[in-house]
DNA sequence: TACTTGACACGAACGCTGTTCGTCTCTAAA
DNA sequence: TTTAGAGACGAACAGCGTTCGTGTCAAGTA
């Protein structure tokens, strides 16, 4: 996203775009928080706090996926739209409920969403390099990628990286989705165990 | 980091880069493996692979940080330097070592390094707005940016936001690196239950 | 009705970016 | 002594975010 293309398709120039906001990153800002507000949000209910606060970082994940460059300013923003509120007061009173001290779901709150954004702007960023280098199907770029980097593991002298070329197979069998799970459900696993011993 | 100056900073043209470094995404790569190569690694220890397993993402998260433009680099490669695979072969080797299967090694490996890098961007987008902001001192940006952001949340109606209003001070209450320590530990306390009962 | 005000539109330009091309120089091998 | 080749580099291209000065047009006022 450019100012000068999103200024193309409203028939207009650039210039006219900073009579409505003040510069392009409080127009991604704008766009961050409509975005946040395609995520539908269930009635909360503390006994599944679990189940809800995964399937949000689900929902939230493929909506930041699908908005490419809006994952990056949503990185370093603490946004004050009213999506982002609603969203923040549904997952901070979801592990409030759940009873966790609220200093700690503060934390929790702010690294569960580090970990959707930053997931979903490494994303973003092979999508861009997928688009960067002509092609089109996201499994022929995934061997690509993941193919010279295993053939640059299998090269490597094994008496010196014993481990790392052993296992080449298992470094490279998981996709981004499986990793995305991964990481969720460790977190999640994580807070569930500090609610039970504090 | 711009071509120009990099250039400027060897007394040539930026045209000149472009005979040592196909693009500037491979310098940045390369920039990426040299910084790696400043984090010290220890003895491997499999009866302290949580402890050095966590100096080992302070660290990293520390020489990320001191080196901004880096960690967006970092972020969607799997670099293939000399100190990359050191680095590599070493966390690999820690989390086998503690008993963990290769597959889930392979995974663990890939999210506490999204994890760490992750942060150290957002830690850098913060850094830049500083710096476009004028401020030098992080105390100062820290409670700038911390400050209109609770300032906002305060002037929300409580009987729509009950639970963001009421705990506001808690939200705020810790800095980015004790953030970063939270999730960390979070991780490695998830890692560590999931060795003992698999 | 005539005049003023203010919001919006927009062409042109500034300074910056990564990258490419063609030409030049200078070293090392034949 | 000649030649091949690597490196250096000025100039330029296409793009970027942003600003300035000017223009337009509708609403409010006298």
């Amino acid at each position: 996203m450019s100012m000068r293309r999103v200024a193309q398709e409203l028939d207009t120039g650039p210039a006219s775009l900073y009579a409505h906001v003040s510069s392009k990153e409080e127009l991604l800002e704008l766009v961050y928080d409509r975005v946040l507000g395609e995520i539908r949000l269930p009635e909360p209910d503390p006994a599944r706090w679990k189940e809800q606060l995964r399937a949000y970082a689900l929902e939230m994940h493929l909506v930041l996926g699908s908005h490419r460059d809006v994952a990056r300013a949503a990185l370093a923003t603490i946004p004050t739209g009213a999506n982002s509120v609603r969203a923040g007061e549904f997952v901070y009173r979801l592990l409030l409920e759940a009873g966790m001290a609220p200093r700690e779901a503060s934390l929790a709150m702010d690294r569960l969403i580090l970990y959707v954004i930053g997931d979903a702007y490494e994303g973003s960023l092979h999508h861009g390099r997928m688009r960067a280098a002509g092609i089109d199907d996201p499994g022929e770029y995934f061997e690509n990628f993941v193919g010279q980097i295993a053939a640059y593991y299998r090269a490597l002298p094994r008496d010196r990286f014993p481990y790392l070329t052993k296992h080449i197979d298992d470094l490279i069998a998981d996709d981004g989705e499986q990793r995305f799970y991964y990481g969720l459900d460790l977190f999640l696993d994580g807070l569930e165990a500090r609610l039970s011993k504090p």
